[in-house]
DNA sequence: CATGAATGAGGTTTCATTCAT
DNA sequence: GATGAATGAAACCTCATTCAT
């Protein structure tokens, strides 16, 4: 029935779709998550405002779907450090390494945290934020259990622990926001250090 | 008419600012920084659109207003703390526990992070938040640096703990939104543990 | 509290909504019902757009409030002509000739219907119109009866003559659409004399 | 190729407008004429919308071919029932009995009449509508007149008995769309005694 | 022939701000 | 001071139509 190439149609609709988050993302980070405009999401997409809705139900729909990709991603991330062979003062610094350099970290937080506020979205998407935040920690946390059975890391509850470790990244990252920035470095090893276990005197 | 009578009136306007404000910083949480609108604020405090321009020159006026007198409030606050006659740890202490028993640190945060971002404020905004937030790390700084004098707190740059310590609570306090509580406690006493100085061994 | 004359800004708003509602039946009559713009209602009220929104909440709530409107003033009508004191053939003709001597009751009755269409408008706005119209048959029925004690009306189930002489009156409605008038006149003395009992030869 | 060809190619092509048009019919009943898209109509064909161009030239297209080709059947019926060897009451009784009975006859006046607004189609669309409609009451005003020479038909002007026979059927027809349904039946017989010339006492 | 991506104009609705009362 | 009507720009989203494949 169709002349046309199926495969290869999908495979650039997925294309498209990345692309248009990928430029939404950064669009968003200068444009900030209220007051973004379709508008401005298709601009930086280099498309018209219509076609966007070939891709996406709605503006929410793109916002929400940059998170579920985001976190998932950084999901898998975290669970691949959590799983490779060293110490877990290693993964940790691996850990916050990785997500201070991400140069679009900040979008990211900001998105999450914005978007689970009462009316930003929905609550269907409020509640897979939220899930898959608490989700991430696992990894997080199990490290920290880790390293406490290395006599590496403080004691205290290991999910107590993964979710300072992540909250003060998260909230080093969001001091990183363009045209903000305090001029204070976020060093990956000082952070580490706070979470080490201190047998010198 | 009489002196009396404009001191009142002065003194009722100050009342009723104040009053537009509270509201306004909790409406303001709940629909998101970018999406709130006059009729909001002005349902929220209970009184009509048109009335809210007697007291203020715009919406964004509205917003930095909020956001100054936080700010300011908070480096009271923290410079109180920080005077005090006391140890560093307790003084830490006080500083983490009043903050995360703060029932609206969270919609402060938010704000102060979106407020941020490009569009959401004027530049003029922007650099008065970010201003603000590196003057409240001193009094935070002088309180690390007296605690490493005294032995009891971790080494390093007490600017640079300053900032680890502002951005973690202000990372745990994201988590307390409404609607969106990661089940895990933040306690005040762990948050210090991390930055003592242990001996033991 | 406020200074305005309250009262009279009811008085004021009510007759708005009257004259807004008055040319957008009107304006609904030239543009069709699927195709009128909230841009159309507005210019025909002599109202900006935004302004209309003060009035009413969307644009279907115009359309259902000129239909609860018109329904109502049509079923009061009915009634007051069928509590009157006369034979049944003379109510009949008043309800005809009044109903084709109403200007716009074309536009009523093609709103009434496309109304009804599933998509067109909610569910409830569907039901209640129909319940009206239903509703609206009881004195016309209630004549039907009366005519056939006096033997002046055919003989058959009252409520069905209603349906019919309704119908009829509807259908010869939609013939007088503007532009699109059928070059026969419809004569309310023509209608009753279908309904009427002929005891001649 | 073959001339075969050419004409099991034409003879495909007339099924899939007839599928089209058949579809489109029901699918523009429920969405309304003003509100429907070439998206529904193409999907209640089970087509693309882009191939839709390949039949039509325009949405417009296919709604005038719809009226066309109904109107144009409906008088092909109307006259061929007209000239049938029998009374002009069974004639009746045929018309409206197979009216009444026709699954779609609500969506069609519901069609013809939203279609004559002004800019829901083109004038010359209009015109033909209008024009066809008065057409088609010519072999019903025959009958009238038939029946009137037999004496079974009450008196008066035979166009305008057919112009109120006409009017009531599709007053009745319209009661018919679905989800809206008056309670009341629609009798073919009731309908035609209302137009015989009783002869009693 | 068949498909669906692409466009941009236009539709509905919201909103900050002004102003008459 | 207090109110809410009024405006018009801009937001989100839809859609008829075209076109490359």
């Amino acid at each position: 029935m169709s002349p046309r190439n199926v495969e290869k149609d999908l495979l650039q609709r997925e294309q498209r779709i990345h692309h248009i988050l990928d430029s939404a993302l950064e669009t968003i980070a200068v444009k900030g998550i209220g007051s973004v405009s379709i508008n401005d999401i298709a601009a930086a997409a280099g498309m018209s405002i219509g076609n966007m809705y070939h891709y996406f139900k709605s503006k929410n729909e793109i916002i929400s779907e940059i998170l579920r990709r985001g976190q998932t991603g950084y999901g898998d991330h975290v669970t691949r450090i959590a799983e490779q062979e060293c110490t877990a003062l290693e993964k940790l610094f691996m850990l916050a390494e990785s997500w201070l350099a991400l140069e679009n970290s900040w979008a990211y937080t900001i998105l999450i945290h914005t978007s689970r506020l009462s009316d930003a979205s929905s609550e269907e998407v409020r509640k897979a934020v939220t899930e898959r935040f608490t989700n991430n920690l696992g990894p997080v946390a199990a490290v920290m259990k880790q390293g406490q059975q290395e006599g590496l890391i403080v004691s205290g509850d290991p999910l107590e622990l993964a979710y300072y470790f992540v909250s003060l990244i998260q909230g080093l990252t969001l001091q990183k926001m363009p045209g903000a920035e305090v001029p204070i470095p976020a060093r990956a090893s000082s952070i580490v250090a706070l979470f080490t276990a201190k047998k010198d005197h």
